[in-house]
This record gives structure tokens, C-alpha cells and sequence, in this order.
DNA sequence: CAGTCCATTCGCAATCTTGCGAATAGGCAA
DNA sequence: TTGCCTATTCGCAAGATTGCGAATGGACTG
């Protein structure tokens, strides 16, 4: 990193060219919103198929009934890793994070 | 399950003996100050490998280097799903999210 | 129909993360 | 040593998530 003098700071506009500018934000978005769907869906899916209620699963975890079902709703975009935890823990699960790179469009 | 009757509400006590009186507080902190390692180390080394400073990245994604170095450091436990998909998006990975059962011991 | 269970939505307080500047410390080279 | 770059830590304001009760509506059963 010595050698390259000032290229570091070309190198961040170029990032920031290539993977915001180059991306349209609607697009950004639509991705949050199935990544976000996916994970509200998952919820869903770990709860019915152990066979809890909203209300069952809230108080193994601490909260209320009210509390699961904002984070099923496949709008909610406020997903922590903690509650992901912790609901993973009542049901058995380990929560697993991968960051998986992206092939570029040719 | 209609037929199992009031065994609902007794299951939610057998699982939550299981998964949370079952085992020790001290082991869940364990586990979860690992996991939060595991995502502090990675977004270190998404970074490096990528070439950038913390300042950088900050700039990349809209925030300061001390957001950057707190998000670095194994102790932190308030990781959120959109500032890790603030990350990965700056250098071009998707954040994925999985649910792995736990195999209990025998 | 009434009654029950379940899911959903709303409102607000409490708690936490984020944003950001400033100060401190470390490494490395001139 | 000084100078520069980087990383780290601190403090506080702003914003977001969480906690929780209450109200609503849907589906189903007696």
C-alpha cells in the first residue's frame, strides 16, 4: 500500500462510481425489500412449522406477540442480528452470516 | 392441531426449559460474544483485502471511520442487517442470512 | 349468534444504534 | 526527533428498534 501514492483515494471514487452511482437506487432498494421479505418469511416459517403461536414464540423469547409479528411483516427493514439471535435460540438455530461476492454483469 | 388441546401451552414450557434454562447463561453470552467476533473479524477482512483505510470505507458508505472501527471491534454487539448490507454493498457482496439447526449432544 | 384463538395494527416510552467531531496512540519513513 | 497516516476511544445528539398494552378483524367452533 506504500507504493501507490494518492491511487487509494481514486480507488474509493472509482468503488463508489462502480457500485452506487453505476446502480440505479430503485434498484438498491428492491433488493433490501426481498432481502428484508426473505428474512421476515423465515421467521414465519421457523415458527409455524414448530408449531408456536405469535404470543408462544414471544414469550420464549422474551416479548410480546405484537413484537413477532412486526418482525414477520415483510415490510419491517429494521432486522438486528440480536433479535435474529435470539428468536434462532428459542427455535433451536444457529444464525448464520455469509457475505457472498456478486458477479458483475457482463 | 386441533387436537392437541391445552398440550400447546406446555410445550412452549418444555422448550423453553430446554433451550434456555437447559443450558447456561454463561455458555449464550459465549456464544453469542463468538458470533459477534466472527462478524467484527469479517468485516475487517472484507476490508483489507479490498484495500481500503477505515476512513474509506466510511466514505463509501455514508458514515465516519470511528462507525467503521466500532463495527471492528469483536466486542460489539449491536450489528444490524442494513449497516452489514451498507458494507457488503460497497464491496459488491450480498449479506446472507441462514437459520442452521443445532445438533443437541447426546 | 356468542365465544375463543390468532394475527395484525397503533401509540408511546425506553433502550439502543448510528452519526460525527475531537482527542489519543501506534507505526513507519524522512 | 518530527511528520504523516491509520486506528482507536470518548462524548453527545439524532434516529431507529424494541417493549408492551389495547383495539381491531378474521377464522373457526359450539
Amino acid at each position: 500500500m506504500a507504493r501507490k501514492g494518492k491511487a487509494n483515494t481514486d480507488a474509493v471514487e472509482i468503488l463508489h462510481r462502480r457500485f452506487f452511482q453505476g446502480k440505479p437506487d430503485r434498484l438498491k432498494e428492491l433488493e433490501e425489500a426481498r432481502a428484508n421479505d426473505q428474512v421476515a418469511h423465515k421467521i414465519y416459517e421457523l415458527r409455524t412449522s414448530a408449531g408456536l403461536t405469535q404470543a408462544q414464540l414471544a414469550k420464549l423469547i422474551g416479548t410480546t406477540a405484537s413484537v413477532i409479528c412486526r418482525l414477520e411483516d415483510a415490510d419491517y427493514e429494521g432486522h438486528s442480528l440480536g433479535m435474529l439471535r435470539r428468536i434462532g435460540a428459542a427455535l433451536n438455530q444457529r444464525v448464520e452470516i455469509r457475505f457472498v461476492p456478486i458477479r458483475r454483469p457482463a
